[in-house]
DNA sequence: AAGCAACTACCACCAAAGTAGTATTTTTAT
DNA sequence: ATAAAAATACTACTTTGGTGGTAGTTGCTT
């Protein structure tokens, strides 16, 4: 019966050997490496092409992510699994930025973590059950408390109609009012935001996710 | 015992009738009311503040996500869990940016379905498992086999400084050239990529992910 | 060697954007 | 009822941006 081979990056010698003692109960997978270093992780990768590689993030040297950005530059085929205790958001999105194969939590329930691996092997996404909230938040409209609310709606309409990629007269005539009013709009809200000119609105909209 | 008032909001009542019984079977949790549109659900739930409100998306009339954007706007505290055949990656993100507290598959296992409105009773956004993928995938960079690679050196340069918005004349400082040339390096880029002006450019730039 | 793409530069022209100041009407808040 | 804020409009002016055409230089390809 075909093995999924599995490499283990983390530099705590006793973790590794549990969750290699733990995959070692399962017949259809097998440890064929640990190591403990980013640079190790890389060296060994293009050697011996693992089918998964487990790697964690916190890691002295190369850090987690680094080791994973350079996994994915270099043309390697192994999925590569975040293994990592933090649930910090900008580290799951930097794994996610990176095309992490997926993200679990070391505090994961033994048996979860067995599925989660089959299924990563196979090709599929996974993450920890408690991650989905932090990923499902991260698309969120951002919470808006912000200086948007000194604007006129006026002021709002404008911008927004700049973002979108109209000229003053456009606006104007969506508007229904005359380009001189769409300009004093223009200059009111560039002061109150703080831009200069109408590229900096726009991506300013961008940002803030103020758009149609 | 405090038992969870539920909702249920689905123009197809064999299908109701069904979750209903399932739900009784859970003594911590209690179907207090089903509706078959959006409209009497918006109604119910202002008079019952269900605790759990699960949502059809294909419905006649008000369709789910119009009812879910009118619920979350009215002073309703129930978590509004969405409840579709659909996987389709638009209905996910639009329902979440309409802040549904999660997103369940009709076809999920009853154990999987109970677990999850129960977790989401408590304020945890749930999701089905099939789904978490397609979460993660709308995160990742967009695959890039672009019209960008059209472009020369010179012009990607140029896009990226206009997107942070500088003017021609910065440009042709950090370039160290000429405005005439920055001007130049616009035009064909524009003509490239389709565009009337450096804000269609700045926005461009934004959702091919080109910036610095 | 000829050809091509990229980069540079300049000119001339016109369109668009941005600034300042003044002023009227409408809406909103006190 | 009155004051303040918002929306409208105009003039006049300067700066910036965008288009068209021409042309020299470099480096690579065939």
């Amino acid at each position: 019966m075909k093995q999924a081979s599995i490499l283990l990056v983390d530099d705590h010698p006793m973790l590794r050997k549990g969750v290699a003692q733990l995959i070692s109960l399962e017949d259809n997978l097998k440890v064929i490496g640990e190591v403990s270093s980013g640079d190790e992780a890389i060296a060994f990768a293009v050697k011996n092409m693992p089918d998964l590689i487990l790697l964690d993030l916190n890691m002295k040297g190369l850090s987690g992510t680094e080791t994973l950005s350079a996994l994915k530059r270099a043309n390697i085929t192994s999925k590569v699994v975040i293994f990592s205790v933090s649930d910090n958001e900008t580290d799951i999105l930097q794994a996610l930025k990176f095309n992490a194969d997926g993200y679990l939590l070391k505090d994961s329930e033994p048996e979860e973590l067995i599925e989660k691996i089959n299924h990563a092997i196979i090709g599929e996404f996974v993450i920890s059950e408690p991650l989905t909230q932090i990923l499902a938040k991260s698309l969120r409209p951002q919470n808006r408390v912000s200086v948007i609310d000194s604007l006129t709606q006026r002021e709002v309409e404008n911008l927004k109609l700049i973002a979108s990629g109209k000229s003053n007269k456009e606006i104007a005539r969506k508007l229904g009012i005359t380009e001189a009013t769409v300009k004093v709009h223009n200059k009111n809200l560039f002061k109150k935001l703080g831009l200069k000119s109408r590229v900096e609105a726009a991506m300013w909209a961008v940002e803030h996710k103020v758009s149609h």
